[in-house]
DNA sequence: TCCATTCGTGCATATCGTGCACGAATGACG
DNA sequence: CGTCATTCGTGCACGATATGCACGAATGGA
C-alpha cells in the first residue's frame, strides 16, 4: 500500500472520477484506475461502484475513507515534525568537548550562544573520555588534534599551540631557562598522557627539531590540574595556548624559548568541530559549528 | 513513502539493526539499507547515525518514529474496518425492486431476515422508476425480466408467468371465454406499459403462439392496482403468478385458458437479483441474494 | 441518434526494487 | 595488538512493477 495511492484514493472520493484525478496530478487516467483497482486488490474490498459516468463509493469505500483521511494528513504532519526538528536551530544539541577545553573555551560562550539560539537546549558532556558519536548519540564533539581521521566529518574551528611556560617566582629562584636544553636541569610538570611524558619537541625559526627529555616527580591531568600547577610555581609546564593566554598577559606565567615552537607531539595542531555526517545535517548543528568557529577565530586573532 | 518502508523503519528502530531487520523479514541487508536511505531522502532529513556496529535514531528519527508510530497501527486498523463492512453481514443494505413486487413478495420477508441478520440494516426504495445501481448507490436490486442485459450480474431468483385471470362475479354475467381469441369481446384490464395496453400472446401446449389484440376502457399501473381491478370484478387482467396466486387459491380470482402459457412481452421471464460487480462482493450483498433466493424457491415450489 | 467523455485493458517501455558480490569499518576476543 | 565475524554501503545485473499510449465499450447529454 502507498501513501501516493492513499492520496489518489482520497482524490478520487472527492472528485468523484478517475479521469479529473488524473488529470490534476499529470497523470494517465489508466494509472489512477488501475492504482484504484490494485488498492482493491490489496485490501480484499470493492471501495467503489463504477459506471463510465458515475463513480461512488461502497460503504466499505466510505469506512476506509473516513479511516485514511486522518491519517494522511498525520503522515505530512510526522514528516513535517521532523523536517521541522531538523531544519531550525532547535530541540536539543549533544555536544561533547575535554574537560578542560569545554570549561575554558566552551563554557563561557554559552550566554552568548543561548541568546542567539532560545529554543536550542544544550547538553554538554566534557569529559576526557573519547565518546563515540554514534553509541552515545553525540551531535557534535570538540576535538583537539592535527587531523580527524576516517568518516567523520570535520571542520576546523580554530588553530592550537603549545608553549612552554612557567610562573615568575619559580623563574627567579631557579637556575636560568636559556634554551630548551635547560630543561633537564628541572623538574618538569608533566601532563598524564604517552610522549608528555618523557620528551618534549621544539623547532626553531630555521625549522630544525630539537627533542629535549624531561622529567619530574609531579604527573597530572588534565590540562587545567597542570596549568594550576605551573601557576603554583612547582615548574616549568607544556601548555596549550587557549588555556594561558589570559596567564601570559596577565603577567602569572612566562613564556619560555619565545622563539621556539613547543610540542610533545605535532607542532601544527588544531581544534575541530566532529560530527557524524554532512549528510542532511540538522541545523541545530550548524549554527553550533559557526558559531564556535566564529567565536573562537575572534579569540585568536585578538593574541 | 511506502507503507512497507514505515514498517522497516519501525522495525529497524526497535532493533537498532538493519541487518536483523532483514533477516526477520527475509531481505537482504542491502534492502534494508536502501530502503532507510530513500526514506531518509524522501524526507529530507537522517533519521539515523550509522556505525557498523551501532545505529542510532537522531532527534529528528526519534520525532518521526513517535509519530509514525501509531499511524501504521491505525492505517491496519483502516484495512481491517473496510474488510470487516464488507466481509460481515452487516452494515447497511440498500434494496430496490417495483413497488408491487417489493411489498407483495419482499415486505412480507423482511422479518425473517431481520431476524437472521440483525445487524444488517435495510434501506427499501421500491419505486417503479429503474433506479442506477451505481448512481443511487444500490447495493442490490430486484428486476423482473427474461434476462438481464449489460454489464450488471444478475442471479436468478426465481421463475415468473403471467396468467389472465378474471373474477368468478365478472364471469357469471359476461359472454364466455373459452379461448384467448375471445377476449376481443371483452373489455379487458390493461396495464400502462407499452405492449401489455395492445396484445398478448398466447402459447399452446404445442407451442403454437396467438397474437390477441386487446382493448379495455381502464388503463392501470401499478401491477398491483390492476389486480385489485379485477377482484373487483371489472374485466379480464394479464397478472403475473406471485401477485394472484393466493387469490386463485382462495377462489377469488379464476385463471382462464389454463391450457395456454400468457404474456404481453416474453414467455419465460424470471426474477433476479441485480448487482454492479462480483468482484470483492460484499457479504451483506451475498446474503441478502441467498436468503430472497431460498424464500422465494420455497414460494414457488409450494404452487 | 450522435457525440464527447469516461473507465478498463493490452502492449511496450521506462523505472524501480532486490539479490549477489565485495570492500571498508567496527568491535569483541584471545 | 592482531584476528575475525559481523555490519553497513555500493556497483551491477536482472526481474518486477508502474506508466503512457492506443483503443474499445459504455454512459449520458443534447
Amino acid at each position: 500500500m502507498d501513501l501516493k495511492t492513499l492520496d489518489v484514493f482520497l482524490d478520487v472520493a472527492r472528485a468523484g472520477s478517475f479521469a479529473a484525478v488524473a488529470h490534476a496530478r499529470d497523470l494517465d487516467p489508466s494509472s489512477v484506475s488501475r492504482a484504484i483497482a490494485d488498492l482493491e486488490t490489496d485490501l480484499g474490498v470493492r471501495l467503489f461502484q463504477r459506471s463510465t459516468r458515475r463513480l461512488a463509493l461502497t460503504e466499505a469505500g466510505d469506512v476506509f475513507l473516513g479511516r485514511v483521511e486522518p491519517l494522511a494528513e498525520e503522515l505530512r504532519r510526522a514528516r513535517d515534525a521532523a523536517v521541522q526538528v531538523s531544519g531550525a536551530p532547535r530541540g536539543r544539541l549533544r555536544l561533547t568537548a575535554s574537560v578542560t577545553f569545554g570549561q575554558r573555551c566552551l563554557l563561557p560562550r554559552l550566554p552568548e550562544f543561548r541568546r542567539r539560539y532560545p529554543d536550542l537546549a544544550l547538553e554538554c558532556l566534557f569529559t576526557d573520555a573519547n565518546l563515540d558519536l554514534v553509541a552515545d548519540r553525540i551531535d557534535l564533539a570538540v576535538r583537539l588534534a592535527p587531523a580527524i581521521e576516517g568518516d567523520l566529518v570535520a571542520s576546523k574551528l580554530m588553530d592550537t599551540r603549545y608553549r612552554v611556560v612557567a610562573a615568575p617566582a619559580y623563574l627567579d629562584r631557579s637556575p636560568p631557562l636559556e634554551r630548551p636544553a635547560d630543561l633537564q636541569a628541572h623538574r618538569c610538570l608533566r601532563f598524564t598522557l604517552g610522549a608528555y611524558r618523557t620528551r618534549w619537541l621544539f623547532r626553531d625559526a630555521q625549522g630544525a627539531i630539537e627533542t629535549v627529555p624531561v622529567d619530574g616527580d609531579l604527573t597530572l591531568s588534565p590540562a587545567g590540574a597542570l596549568r594550576e600547577a605551573a601557576l603554583l610555581g612547582l615548574g616549568p609546564a607544556l601548555l596549550p595556548d587557549w588555556l594561558i593566554d589570559e596567564d601570559l598577559a596577565g603577567g602569572r606565567l612566562r613564556q619560555l624559548f619565545p622563539g621556539w615552537a613547543a610540542t610533545a607531539t605535532t607542532f601544527d595542531t588544531a581544534a575541530w568541530a566532529v560530527y557524524p555526517s554532512r549528510a542532511f545535517l540538522p541545523q541545530k548543528v550548524r549554527v553550533a559549528i559557526d558559531f564556535l568557529r566564529e567565536s573562537l577565530a575572534a579569540q585568536a586573532s585578538s593574541k
